[in-house]
DNA sequence: AGTCACCTGATGTGATCACAGTATCGCTGG
DNA sequence: CCAGCGATACTGTGATCACATCAGGTGACT
């Protein structure tokens, strides 16, 4: 039994499973049971149950016909619209972001690009998933337009399982350090510069996923 | 006791309480309880709070401390930002569905147009709203691509509840119909006016609103 | 031995119960 | 007559119970 004090058990929950999500932690076509988790997380049926509708009405689960909910398996049309969604909103986010980007923010962006780079030495693809995510989103958080940053939150959570199997299963030396791109164009202000940066970071994950051919049109059998 | 057969339960009270925030039933401000609700409905907390969960997620409702659960009341910059949003994601939505819209869709688009016409004359704000939400989303629906139509629409449900608050209030005869311009577009296969014609639709709204001075920076009183 | 029916176990969903917190209202003291 | 305070009713939240449904396995029958 909870005691008492902590914050809302029902948010607990819900940041623990959105953290597994965008981590990868849990991978397309993973299953999911209210029992199973809350007997996990020590909990009852119901702040699990309340955090899975949520992440239901954010599209990062889905509850398939009766009986069975699970983290929903890539299609190749899927992953398209996330992308192409992506491309719309973050380059948009990092432009609005970059007049408050200030030393101390961008001192941040350092901290977790250099983290970044030690997880592809170490191959830790959890950390470089992890580092990935703070470095987007402290570059997006720093505008302060809420609504925008939640669009692209809901996104990053559907996306993230996807985006585990893949990172998980090629190389990440391959890839482009377009991190780095982007904090030089914070440091010399330059808008376009920077929406280029964060652009091509994207379609460098959609190159390399379609090259890995582990898209299906179709779900997986398994 | 519910018998068999319907849908989901769940489901049916977020429909519900959906359509109520598009179409504006809720004004901002407007305090919800579960308790309440339910008894409204004739159904227990359990559905209720299910889909509140889900609407809290789409940012539709807001869980204000504890206590009290409310449809959000808009501020100027709340309002901006969500605005500014539709205008980078509807536009496009638009311009994806152009080829897809076939005589049948735009047979559906001249009659939801007329209809909006007649709820303009008789000053029918609920059937405005209804019918303005059923023309861009016959449009943006024509496209296959479901996540931009799902992004679009928790914008529109979170700005619905304020929309009806300003058409309620404001003639809707000064709307210059950018509907009908997004027609002729449509009939003539030309995706910059359309594109063109959706933004002048959604920036309308926005003088409006800004002439109106309905908002403000802080809660409305009542 | 193969196939089908039934049965059991598990799951999502809805209802009800229980608890903790807060706002509101009425009472009392100044 | 007004301010401060306590009780009460109402709220969200978590736990537990109850039920319809479906997957998977085991048994019997051919």
């Amino acid at each position: 039994m909870m005691d008492a004090g902590e914050e809302r058990l029902n948010a607990a929950v819900y940041a623990d499973l959105r953290k597994r999500l965008v981590t990868g932690k849990m991978t397309p076509g993973c299953e999911l049971s209210t029992r199973g988790l809350a007997q996990e997380l020590g909990v009852s049926q119901t702040p699990v149950r309340d955090a899975l509708s949520r992440l239901a009405a954010e599209g990062a689960v889905e509850i398939r016909s009766k009986r069975r909910v699970q983290v929903p398996p890539m299609t190749a049309a899927r992953f398209d619209d996330l992308l192409r969604c992506r491309l719309l909103l973050e380059p948009e986010a990092a432009g609005l972001a970059l007049p408050h980007m200030d030393g101390e923010r961008l001192k941040r962006l350092r901290e977790i690009d250099a983290a970044l780079d030690r997880a592809i030495a170490t191959g830790d693809a959890e950390a470089y998933m992890e580092g990935n995510h703070a470095f987007h989103f402290t570059l997006y958080r720093a505008q302060e337009r809420r609504t925008l940053t939640q669009l692209i939150e809901t996104l990053w959570l559907q996306f993230g399982p996807f985006m585990r199997t893949v990172y998980g299963r090629l190389a990440n030396a391959t890839l482009v350090d377009q991190h780095r791109l982007a904090i030089e164009a914070i440091v010399a202000k330059d808008a376009v510069a920077l929406r280029k940066a964060i652009a091509a970071d994207i379609s460098d994950g959609m190159g390399l996923i379609a090259r890995s051919g582990l898209v299906s049109s179709t779900a997986p059998s398994v």
